[in-house]
DNA sequence: ATAGGCCTGGAC
DNA sequence: GTCCAGGCCTAT
């Protein structure tokens, strides 16, 4: 259940256990999958690759499995020959003889050619990932003002995967307390330094956390990112000591400072 | 722009 | 059991 920043922490995980070594075993829970096991054995792992928040783990036989964990699928690694303790539902289990990873839980498994899957429909949608390392402040300010997103309101528009791949729920809400603002401001409205504050907070905050979140991927909530506002109702916000809110925004809860965020 | 549905797991 | 959720899609 993550966002962009465990996402790419499960990528970084898969790529120390899975990636240069062939496949030694290949399963899928799915019948629709079946038919590529033989192509897939024997072939190696050649980079598993966040997209948002989607991976994308190419195999050198030309395949590519696409997966999207939604809120509650999850991968996890085990030494080779060994099996992942947990109790859900495994999916996929791909070994090596380095390592054995299984993706438990996910529904939103597929297998694509790899020359084709830049055409599935969810990686045709998303905008850049707000984690690539070329992304800069003043290019998101830049798409902040472009006509389709510049009079959207803040809240809506930085859980759009169209508009940056890999913000989710808990990500809009420390950017906009982050930049000191309310989830119904506009990019058109906002004056030039606060535009700039915004797109430095859309740019730092996802980095802070997946530098400090977190170790292997596998975790959840860890002490070294602290959030300033999500899911602390009633405690004092840092900046003003105020008590966070907890309000309903495009559909989803959002934690704010009712005082600070103008 | 917003509501509802879908999938699954966890908190209560 | 019930409700909620760090996501996303589709229908209004």
């Amino acid at each position: 259940m993550p966002e962009g920043p465990e996402i790419r922490r499960v990528a970084d995980a898969l790529n120390r256990a899975l990636a240069g070594r062939s496949l030694t075993g290949v399963w899928f829970a799915f019948e629709r999958l079946q038919a590529y096991r033989p192509r897939l054995l024997g072939a190696a792992v050649t980079r598993v690759e966040p997209r948002g928040k989607a991976l994308l783990t190419h195999f050198s036989a030309g395949l590519t499995l696409y997966s999207h964990n939604q809120l509650y699928g999850r991968w996890l690694i085990a030494g080779a020959g060994e099996n992942p303790s947990s109790s859900r539902t495994p999916r996929v289990r791909l070994e090596t003889e380095a390592a054995t990873a299984v993706l438990y839980s996910a529904s939103d498994i597929e297998i694509w050619p790899s020359a084709e899957v830049e055409s599935h429909p969810f990686l045709q949608r998303i905008g850049p990932d707000v984690l690539d390392d070329g992304l800069a402040p003043e290019s998101v300010v830049e798409r902040l003002l472009q006509p389709a997103f510049a009079r959207r309101k803040l809240g809506a528009l930085l859980l759009d995967q169209s508009f940056l791949a890999g913000l989710g729920n808990y990500l809009r809400a420390e950017i906009l307390w982050a930049a000191c603002l309310g989830p119904d401001q506009r990019p058109a409205d906002l004056p030039g330094e606060v535009l700039a504050a915004l797109g430095r907070a859309i740019v730092e905050v996802p980095r802070l956390s997946y530098a400090t979140r977190g170790g292997s991927g596998q975790t959840h909530h860890e002490a070294a990112f602290r959030f300033n506002v999500f899911k602390r109702e009633g405690a004092a916000c840092p900046r003003c000591r105020t008590p966070i809110r907890k309000i309903a925004d495009a559909s989803r809860p959002l934690y704010l400072c009712p005082a600070c965020q103008a």
